[in-house]
DNA sequence: ACAATTAAAGAATGATTGTTCTTTAATTAG
DNA sequence: CTAATTAAAGAACAATCATTCTTTAATTGT
C-alpha cells in the first residue's frame, strides 16, 4: 500500500561509492552526489540517512563488490605465490582508467585520525587483507613454494605494508611501469634458498 | 613609510601548516586557519593569496623544515644502513603525539589526482627522498654494508614503497609496535649473504 | 473506489564555505 | 608635522554546504 522505489538501491550506492572512491569524502559534495546517483536529494537522505551514512555503506558496498572480487581473483590461480601476486595485480585492474588507489586507503588516511568509526572500518579490512596474506603464505609454505623460515605474522605485515604502498603509488606517480619492480622485490623475500 | 607588520609570516605558515597536516586540505576551514595562524582573515589573504596557494606555501615550508630535520637525522648516524634507519625512525618523532602521518603522503593520497599542480609537488618531493635513498644505497655497498648484488634504481624504490606504507600505517594503526618489524624485514633484503 | 502510505519533485532551510570591502590604526619618508 | 602607505579589525559578500519542508504522484490492502 505505499509507492515503489523507482531506483536500485544497490545501483545508486555504487555509483556513490565510485564518486567518494575518484573525490574522496570531504571534497565529494551531496549535489555531486545527487547527480551521479541519479536520484533525488530526499531519496537519498530517506534511504540511505546523512552523507556520513551513506559513505559508510558505500565503504560496505566497496568490501562486498571489490572485495569479493578481488578474492575471486585471487582464488583463480593455482600456487599461493600467483595468489599473492594476484593481490597486487588487482589493484592495476581499477587504476586503469582512473587514478583511485584503493578506498580503503584512502579513507584511512584521509578520515582516520579524526572519525573512530570510520577509522574502525578500515582497521577490520586491513586485518582482513592480512589475514588472507597470512592464509596464502601458510599455504605456499606447506607446499614448499616459500621459505619454511620466514616469521608468517612478521611476513604478512610486510607484504600489506608494500601492498598499501603500491596502493598510494598508483594514485601519485605517472610512472606505473616503475611499481611491478617493487612487487618482484617483496615477493622475493618469499623465496627458497 | 608603512605600518610594521605584527605577526611572523614563518610562525604563521607553521601554524598553517600542522593543521593541514592533521586536517587534510579540504576538512580545514579558512575560519580554523585564522585561529590556529592567529592572523586576521584579511591579511592571511594579504600575505599568502588564497587557500591553496596557502596550502602550496605550507608545502614548501614542510620541506625546508621537516624535510631538513629529516636529513639532519640521517646524517646524524655514521653507518648507511644508520642512516637508511634514520630515515624511517623520523617518521615516529612526528607521529609520537598525534597521528597525522606524512604530510607529502597525506597530500598525494588525498589531491593528486584532481590538482596536477599540487601532485607535481608530491612527484618532485618523492623524487628527492629517493635520490637520498639511492645515494645511502651507493654509500653502503662501495663500504661493503650492503650486498653488491642488489639493483640499485629498484631496491631505492622498494625500501620508499615500504617507507610510504610505514607513513600510511602510521595513520591507521592504533598498534604501532606492529611497525618495526616491517621495518627491519624491509631492510634485510640489503644484508649481504 | 477509496484511504493509507510512501516515493518523487522542487523549493527552501540555516549554516558554513572562501573571499573581499570598508574603516581605523600605525609607521615612516619628506 | 604631515601625507602617503600599509597593516589590522570587523563586517559583509555571494556561493556552496548538508539537510529538510511541502506538495504531488504512484501504489496497494481493504
Amino acid at each position: 500500500m505505499a509507492r515503489k522505489r523507482e531506483f536500485d538501491e544497490n545501483e545508486a550506492l555504487k555509483q556513490a561509492m565510485q564518486l567518494f572512491w575518484v573525490q574522496g569524502y570531504e571534497k565529494t559534495s551531496m549535489e555531486e552526489l545527487v547527480n551521479c546517483m541519479g536520484v533525488h536529494r530526499k531519496s537519498i537522505y530517506d534511504t540511505f540517512g546523512n552523507k556520513h551514512e551513506l559513505f559508510i555503506k558505500a565503504l560496505e558496498y566497496y568490501k562486498t563488490t571489490i572485495g569479493q572480487q578481488l578474492l575471486q581473483q585471487v582464488e583463480n590461480e593455482k600456487t599461493a605465490l600467483g595468489k599473492i601476486k594476484a593481490l597486487f595485480d588487482y589493484a592495476w585492474i581499477n587504476n586503469k582508467e582512473q587514478a583511485k588507489g584503493c578506498l580503503i586507503v584512502n579513507t584511512g588516511v584521509e578520515l582516520s585520525p579524526h572519525d573512530e568509526a570510520i577509522a574502525q572500518i578500515v582497521r577490520l579490512n586491513f586485518f582482513e587483507t592480512e589475514r588472507v596474506i597470512y592464509q596464502l603464505l601458510q599455504q605456499g609454505q606447506i607446499a614448499g613454494e616459500f621459505s619454511s623460515t620466514i616469521d608468517l605474522s612478521t611476513t604478512t605485515q610486510f607484504i600489506h605494508n608494500s601492498l598499501i604502498g603500491i596502493r598510494v603509488q598508483l594514485k601519485t606517480t605517472d610512472e606505473k611501469e616503475k611499481l611491478q619492480p617493487i612487487i618482484d622485490m617483496t615477493l622475493s623475500v618469499l623465496k627458497n634458498a
